[in-house]
RNA sequence: CGCGGGGUGGAGCAGCCCGGUAGCUCGUCAGGCUCAUAACCUGAAGGCCGCAAGUUCAAAUCUUGCCCCCGCAACCA
C-alpha cells in the first residue's frame, strides 16, 4: 500500500449567535473545492467543519429567544447542516464544540497547560459594559456606541502567551508559507513587533455559565477562542487517537477570514507552542464579500442570503461564481448583476454552449456516438496540448490557493475550443470529410471533457451530469478519456441562459 | 514619521521582483458565421499605467517626495 498524502483542511467552527450567510457559505465552498480536488488527486483527505457553540452572544441570543444555550445551538446547527447540504459540502466531520469529545479534550488541555505552569491567576483590568454585560476594546470604547463603560478589575486565569512570542516570530519568518497571503503576514509580524501580553482564558461563572468548566477552579469557564480553536485537534482525535492524530496533526491548511487571524496567528501557534505540538502548515487568510460598495452586515440589513440563488440558478452556478468572483485574498463586491453576467458568460454561453454544440453536431452526423480521434493535426495540437497539461497547471494555481485563476484557465481552454470549432467547422466538413469531421469533434469533445473533470471540485452536479452526456463518467485527465464507440445521452441545456430584461 | 497592502482604458484584474511592442475577462461599436442556449468567431474604439522629480539610450516596471483608498493596532466569535 502506498502512503497516500494527509491533506486535512479546516474551516472555522462558525459561531452560532446568527444563522449562515454568504460568508459562512463562501468559505465552506472554498474548502469543499480543495478537499474534493485532493480527493481526486488520490490524498488522504480530512475535512473539517464545525459550530463554535459557548460563549457570551450565544448565551446572550439564546436568552433573547427563551431558550436554553444548548436547545438554541441544536436549532441553528440543523440550519447549518442544511445549508451545507443543498451546497454539496463533503465534510468528512462536523465538530460541535458542546460534544464531549471536544469538552473532554479541552479540559485535559486546560490541566496540561496549567500543569506546565503556563497558566496564572492574575487580575484582569478593562474597560466594562455594564450594558453588553462584557469587556469592550479600546476602540469598541471611542466608537461611542457602549453605554455605561467603566474601568474594572476581575479575578480570572491567564495563558502565557507572551512566553512564546519570540518563538512564534521566529517561525513565521523561517516559514513563509505560513500564514498567507502575504500581506496578512506581514500584518502578524508587524503586530509581533509590540511586546505580546498574556492571554485572560477564564470568564467568572457569575456573568458567563455557558462554557466549559475550567478543571482546576469551577468558579470559572474557559473563554470561548481557548475553547474553540482546539476543536482542530480535537476532532482528528488528539488524547483520544493517537494513531489517528499522528497521521492528521499538522494540519494541511486553516482557512479563515481575515477577521480571525490574530486569534489563529497568534493565540492558536502559541496553545500549540505550549502543548509541544507542530504548527500548522498553513493559515489561509481570505477577503470579504462585500455588498456592492458596502461591508456586509446584519445591521445594513444587505447580508446576502445564499439560498436564494441556489434556489434560483442552483448550487453549482453559485459555487462557480463565489469561486471564480473572488480574488485571492482580497475582498470582493457581491452584487446579482455580477453573478448574472458571469453565469452567462462563462457558464451558459463558453461552457454549457459548448456541450450542446458537440453533442448537437455528434447527434447529426455520427448518430450520438463518439467518433476516432484519427490522426491530430497542426489544427489539433494546441488544444491537445494544452489539454494534457491544463491538470498540472490547475493543481499547482489550487496549490497557491489561486482559485480564481485556475478556474479561468480551464475556462480558456473551453473558449479556445469554442474558437477552434469556428476555425474548422465541422458542421462543413461532416458533408466532404466525414473522417475529419470526426477528428474535429473529438478534440473539441476530449478537450471539453477534460475541462469537466478539472471543474468538477468546483460544480460536482453540472460536472458530473455533463460527464454522463459524454458517456465519461469517471475518466481521468489524461488526453483521450473520451472513448470511441461511445453513445452520447440527449440531455437539457446544461446552464440555461439567464434571460434579462432590456435596458 | 506606529505597521502593512493598494492606486493600470467604462467595470474587475494581470504585468512591476529579472526596466525595452501595456495583457485578460466583462461592457460598447462594426462585421462574419449559422452547428449551438439571440449563443460562437473576427475586428475596432477607448489608457498621458495616482501626481511630481530623479536614474537610464529607454520606466507601469528602479529611486525619492507627495496625494488618495484600504487593512492591522489583541483578549469582541
Amino acid at each position: 500500500m502506498s502512503a497516500k498524502n494527509n491533506f486535512y483542511i479546516t474551516t472555522p467552527i462558525y459561531y452560532v449567535n446568527d444563522r449562515p450567510h454568504i460568508g459562512h457559505a463562501y468559505t465552506t465552498i472554498l474548502a469543499d473545492v480543495l478537499a474534493r480536488f485532493h480527493r481526486a488527486m488520490g490524498d488522504d483527505v480530512l475535512f473539517l467543519t464545525g459550530l463554535d457553540e459557548h460563549g457570551q452572544k450565544v448565551q446572550q441570543a439564546a436568552q433573547q429567544r427563551g431558550l436554553e444555550p444548548r436547545a438554541h445551538c441544536d436549532e441553528l446547527a440543523v440550519r447549518f447542516t442544511d445549508l451545507w447540504k443543498k451546497l454539496g459540502i463533503s465534510n468528512d466531520d462536523f465538530i460541535r464544540t458542546t460534544q464531549p469529545r471536544h469538552v473532554q479534550v479541552v479540559q485535559a488541555i486546560l490541566q496540561k497547560v496549567y500543569d506546565n505552569g503556563d497558566i496564572y491567576q492574575n487580575e484582569y483590568e478593562g474597560l466594562y459594559s455594564v450594558a453588553e454585560e462584557r469587556f469592550i476594546t479600546e476602540k469598541e470604547a471611542e466608537s461611542g456606541q457602549f453605554r455605561d463603560v467603566r474601568r474594572i478589575k476581575e479575578k480570572n486565569w491567564f495563558f502565557r502567551m507572551s512566553r512564546y512570542q519570540a518563538r512564534l516570530v521566529e517561525a513565521i519568518e523561517q516559514n513563509p508559507g505560513l500564514i498567507r497571503p502575504e500581506h496578512r503576514r506581514n500584518e502578524m509580524l508587524g503586530f509581533l513587533r509590540q511586546p505580546l501580553g498574556d492571554l485572560c482564558i477564564s470568564r467568572p461563572k457569575s456573568r458567563l455559565s455557558w462554557g466549559i468548566e475550567i478543571p482546576f477552579d469551577r468558579d470559572y469557564v474557559t473563554y470561548v477562542w481557548f475553547d474553540a480553536l482546539i476543536n482542530y485537534i480535537s476532532a482528528p482525535g488528539y488524547l483520544a487517537d493517537d494513531e489517528a492524530f499522528s497521521r492528521r496533526w499538522p494540519a494541511t491548511v486553516h482557512l479563515i477570514g481575515k477577521d480571525i487571524l490574530t486569534t489563529h496567528c497568534v493565540y492558536w501557534t502559541t496553545m500549540l507552542f505550549s502543548l509541544g505540538l507542530p504548527l500548522p502548515a498553513t493559515v489561509f487568510a481570505h477577503g470579504w464579500w462585500l455588498s456592492g460598495e458596502s461591508k456586509m452586515s446584519k445591521s445594513l440589513g444587505n447580508v446576502v442570503d445564499p439560498l436564494d440563488l441556489i434556489e434560483q440558478h442552483g448550487v453549482d452556478a453559485l459555487r462557480y461564481y463565489l469561486m471564480s468572483e473572488m480574488i485571492l485574498g482580497q475582498d470582493s463586491s457581491f452584487t446579482v448583476d455580477n453573478f448574472v453576467k458571469r453565469y452567462n458568460s462563462d457558464l451558459a454561453n463558453d461552457l454549457g454552449n459548448l456541450l450542446n454544440r458537440v453533442s448537437g453536431l455528434l447527434s447529426r452526423y455520427f448518430d450520438s456516438t463518439v467518433p476516432e480521434p484519427g490522426e491530430l493535426t497542426p489544427a489539433e495540437q494546441p488544444i491537445a496540448q494544452a489539454g494534457a497539461v491544463l491538470g498540472g497547471r490547475v493543481a499547482a494555481l489550487l496549490q497557491e490557493f489561486k482559485v480564481d485563476n485556475a478556474l479561468n484557465e480551464i475556462m480558456n481552454l473551453v473558449r479556445s475550443v469554442n474558437k477552434y470549432m469556428e476555425q474548422q467547422a465541422p458542421w462543413k466538413l461532416a458533408k466532404e470529410d466525414k473522417a475529419a469531421a470526426g477528428r474535429v469533434l473529438y478534440t473539441a469533445a476530449e478537450a471539453l471533457r477534460l475541462s469537466l473533470v478539472l471543474l468538477s471540485a468546483v460544480m460536482p452536479t453540472k460536472s458530473a451530469a455533463a460527464l454522463e452526456v459524454l458517456g465519461a463518467s469517471d475518466s481521468g485527465l489524461d488526453w483521450g478519456g473520451l472513448k470511441p464507440g461511445t453513445r452520447l445521452q440527449a440531455h437539457p441545456p446544461l446552464f440555461p441562459r439567464i434571460e434579462t430584461e432590456k435596458k
